[in-house]
DNA sequence: CTGTTATTTCAGAAAATACTGAAAACTCAA
DNA sequence: TTGAGTTTTCAGTATTTTCTGAAATAACAG
């Protein structure tokens, strides 16, 4: 491996933190170089800058596509693939998040809606499928909520944020807003 | 194993899921098992109901309290150590959220704040550089985010997401509502 | 103290995962 | 259709992680 100084502590450190993150280390890496790279990248000049045997670029670089995390592109005369990262940080946030959801969460979704269904058949599990309803609800209740934020803008999103817990008073406004917005026939 | 049918379902489940979320299934499935559990277990008595041996357990039981996801209580006139998980799926999932946080972004944005500081030597360092500025600008507007609404009670944070994209509206709303308010002198 | 019960540590076995090189499959220009 | 260039597959190997049983340590009642 042979990059730039910052390249590299970045390189390194999602190879790192890939086990941590539910991938290995080859796959955080070559998805590092992709991030901080102006240019897309080929698997070759992956391999070369990874120090990757050619076949695990390969696994890696399908590894990321199932994810959504990385483009696929042509360069005119160039039948080689080249893979890029999508550049905005807001659009590979909603990407973590839908993939992550798919796999790690909508399987238990799915498991505890089959669970409610049944008919327990002992005590123990009375209790167990109450939990299991609490466990549920909770669920629901934040993909959904997930659903619903998904669909805004970036710009919306990011507003949001940055008031944090102020909208909680915008919250506590809002009946007392409706009274007088009536009073004052708007 | 010997488990309630629903219980059974529901402990294998969570180990399948343990290597997607980062756990091994051992983990997963003592979580689970205390998770539906009406009463505190203790270690032999995780270890027959999965039928793990019983350092594994240990480790296991560990593990868990490391993430703050159990709590070890003792029972009068038994010397053994006790386990339950918290009840309240709220606060399990604050609990989740900050320690995901301290071992799945904390290092990640310790690392961007350094290579932040210094001075790229090279070109494509500098693009680079660039990059980790925007995803340390997200990262940082996100667990700013999450400090905010960790503090919100569960109440609140509830009808906040059940408000899920009407939140928009009430936004959009505000500068308008501030007007009527001054209006009409309340 | 001493002996009993409970928990943790740890070296090695077992299992799962990651990685490689070679071969197969695919793509496309000529 | 051929063959050079490119990507994928896959069987075997290497590495990492998980799990166990035995031994060490700790906790405590008598």
């Amino acid at each position: 491996m042979n990059l730039p100084p910052l390249t590299q502590r970045f390189v390194l450190h999602f190879g790192e933190m890939g086990s941590r993150w539910g991938i290995n280390r080859t796959v955080g890496q070559i998805y590092a170089l992709l991030y901080v790279s102006p240019k897309p990248l080929n698997a070759d000049q992956v391999g070369e800058a990874l120090a990757f045997s050619r076949s695990n670029v390969s696994m890696g670089l399908k590894e990321l596509q199932s994810w959504n995390l990385v483009r696929l592109i042509h360069q005119p005369n160039d039948r080689r693939e080249y893979f890029q990262a999508p550049e905005d940080v807001w659009a590979i946030f909603r990407t973590l998040a839908a993939e992550r959801r798919k796999r790690e969460i909508d399987p238990t979704l799915s498991m505890l809606r089959d669970a409610l269904m049944e008919q327990p058949s002992v005590a123990e599990d009375i209790h167990a499928q109450a939990r299991m309803q609490q466990m549920h609800a909770f669920i629901e209740l934040m993909t959904d909520w997930l659903d619903d934020v998904q669909k805004m803008d970036s710009a919306t999103l990011a507003s949001l944020m940055k008031m944090g817990s102020k909208v909680q008073k915008l919250l506590e406004m809002k009946d007392r807003v409706r009274q007088v917005v009536k009073n004052a026939h708007i």
